[in-house]
DNA sequence: GGGCCAATGTTGACAGTGTCAACACCTTGA
DNA sequence: TCAAGGTGTTGACACTGTCAACATTGGCCC
């Protein structure tokens, strides 16, 4: 086991030593190159340096190894959150809600292409892939228990969690698959648009007074 | 010219006659079947019954192609909104886009591989497609137009229109998405999710009261 | 230690794909 | 009538995903 680790990366011999993990950095950085459309089997071993099958004792089909990307995604993602909560565990939840928000669309800006695989890939779909079903939810369990300690605090409506979570989740990956597949907008229009869709959020768009900016 | 309507479709010649709107119809047809993904040229051709490189007579790639379908798209479904508006042209402006919010929601549902091509195909977003970009902005000027009266009638906030737009297409899109991508949701909900999004979208979640059910 | 077995890597093969180039046919306008 | 150009066809090429058969290895039991 230590001499796998070790052997792992150097003198290349008949085995590779961790070539799953490999093949899954490798594909991530094709997709941040070129997006997902880029990715193929055969240029994806080459460039682990080993023969065209060989992916295929890794993974069933193309189609699992992204998902196994995604995954690995969803992960790091949720994580991001988790940090945040870490490291200012007494904030407002309120605040922290937003500081989550503003998370949510830098990563979704800043890694575009993956963002896209994360959703686009018929993989959370078919129920097929256990693993990254489980990772997904991870995401949204989180963001829900966001909410209820809003709701705990008096600082927003108590209406159920599920249709409360669902509206933020759909506002947050509606403005960023927007931002991602129309580019139209410059950039530094992020952080405008960010903190107004957050607002509005937060109050809708409407009737009422609005006297808060 | 009247001659080539009277022939399309009969008699089968060397030409066609109108290959481009068969083509256009078989590759909607056939993402309605398998998505996007199992729409090929060549299968393409062999449904409209014609030699596998003919389509390139009228699209440049498959991109083009595929582009050309979701104008087609974006131009059908401005024009559910259209309609909505010009059966009702007295309505309340929050309850027409209460309306419009409700198809937007089932024609994605409905016809979610179409609904996918329409945003996930790099096509909006390389401006290389003129009509297309043209085709997608006439949905958005409807939805602003929509705001732009409510305001006018003091039925919401007097917000920046873009950002107000935004936020609402956003929510749409985002709820839309995720009820394709993420099939966990038995259908049914789908109108108690719809109610409840456009509740939120009016009114947020936060704060204030929320007697208004 | 020796030898077997499963895991892992390799090569051959095949059908399918997008697309370019060269050719065939047909409609139309001068 | 006939040339031109729009339209459809066929050949060819490089590339892809994936199956089947084979090769090599490391680890485990005797």
């Amino acid at each position: 086991m230590l001499k796998k680790l070790l052997k792992c990366k150097s003198s290349k011999g008949y085995h590779h030593g961790d070539l799953r993990s490999e093949l899954l950095n490798q594909a991530e950085a094709m997709i941040v190159e070129g997006g997902v459309q880029s990715v193929s089997i055969r240029e994806l071993a080459k460039r682990a340096d080993v023969s065209r099958n060989a992916p295929y004792r890794h993974f069933k089909d193309k189609h699992e190894l992204l998902s196994a990307v995604a995954e690995v995604l969803f992960r790091r993602f949720s994580a991001l959150f988790e940090d945040e909560r870490l490291q200012n565990p007494t904030e407002d939840p309120l605040i922290q809600l937003e500081k989550m928000g503003q998370i949510y669309l830098q990563f979704a800006v800043d890694n575009s292409q993956l963002y896209k695989l994360m959703f686009s890939e018929p993989s959370i779909a078919d129920g097929k892939i256990d693993s990254l079903k489980e990772a997904s939810d991870l995401s949204f369990a989180i963001l829900i228990s966001g909410l209820e300690r809003c709701q705990a605090a008096g600082l927003i409506n108590r209406d159920p969690l599920e249709l409360q979570g669902m509206f933020v989740w759909s506002s947050l990956h509606g403005l960023a698959s927007i931002l991602i597949d129309i580019p139209c907008l410059p950039v530094e229009d992020l952080h405008e648009m960010t903190r107004s869709s957050l607002t509005m959020i937060r109050r809708g768009i409407g009737a009422k007074d609005s006297s808060d900016v």
